[in-house]
DNA sequence: ACCTGAACACCGTTCAAGT
DNA sequence: ACCTGAACACCGTTCAAGT
């Protein structure tokens, strides 16, 4: 808050004007950033590639703010308009790759827990270790090869026959 | 700090003859909670058992610390014995059931990344939602599924022919 | 409607001093 | 070796008062 108040130039109680308090804030915050996940386009040829790609948009997004990434976790993954777009969207593709119902909302929580629990693992700003210290394009393969495995154990068990 | 000193009935600033900062004591007391973990025998007759067991194991012992778990995914998840320990157990078990190499050790990060997420998203303690608090069953069933989707598919892509 | 100064009830941590 | 009192530099937030 303290912070927030010095880069606008005014007194940290002046804050209290506009936000009730600094969770809130934060709320706002975490789904505006959301804003800039790139969603593919809904009659995409192949949903899992459309998973895919939002997936992995989310996660880039989600490494560009590594401060505020843990917050997300806590906070069950920001309910705000921009998270919802993004739920409802996932939720399309699923029900295109034959995951409906409880599958596909169960589906739908094993993706955001993994993409924003991989964020979180690889956003550790200072990365103060003593060993090595776990490049970001590594992390970047790791991500990815984790998500084609989790997408492929969903469309493989949990997905009916077309109909 | 002040709460811990409380407890112990002496000043807070007591606690620094014992520990040099609040972050080291918080990193004691991670891997002390993950001692509890059980660990399946390695020679276990079906290593994807043993893997969805002790990764189980791990996300209930998780659950019991719910303050505790956003921090093992900020610190990437602790490195102390008891951590080192159950991912000498997950290599093994994961070797066993045909992956290795680099596959092995990626397979290790998201699984970790899986169990410890799921944990910090069920944890939220208070459930100040307005809509339906989604019960742990309900939870550690998804958690279940979300868990075995992801074996099925590191098992149906990474894993080598047994040699 | 939006800001300020002053204050409150907190933090983690340090330092000098005691036993 | 282990503790204490006092203090420092922080927090988020409230309240009354100003424009």
């Amino acid at each position: 808050m303290r912070a927030v108040a010095q880069r606008l130039t005014v007194a940290p109680n002046a804050l209290y004007s506009h936000v009730p308090s600094k969770t809130a804030l934060l709320d706002d915050v975490l789904d505006d950033v959301l804003a800039s996940v790139q969603t593919p386009a809904q009659d995409i040829d192949d949903p899992t590639v459309g998973l895919h790609q939002l997936m992995t948009s989310a996660y880039h997004v989600l490494l560009n703010h590594p401060g505020l990434v843990p917050l997300y976790l806590a906070r069950q993954g920001a309910r705000g308009l921009n998270a919802q777009r993004l739920g409802d969207t996932t939720t399309t593709l699923l029900a295109r790759a034959g995951v409906r119902g409880q599958a596909a909302g169960e589906a739908l929580r094993v993706l955001i827990v993994y993409t924003i629990g991989f964020a979180a693992f690889a956003a550790r700003p200072p990365t103060e270790t003593d060993d090595r210290p776990l490049a970001t394009d590594e992390l970047l393969d790791n991500f990815t090869n984790g998500l084609r495995w989790l997408l492929d154990g969903i469309l493989h068990t949990a997905a009916t026959p077309h109909r």
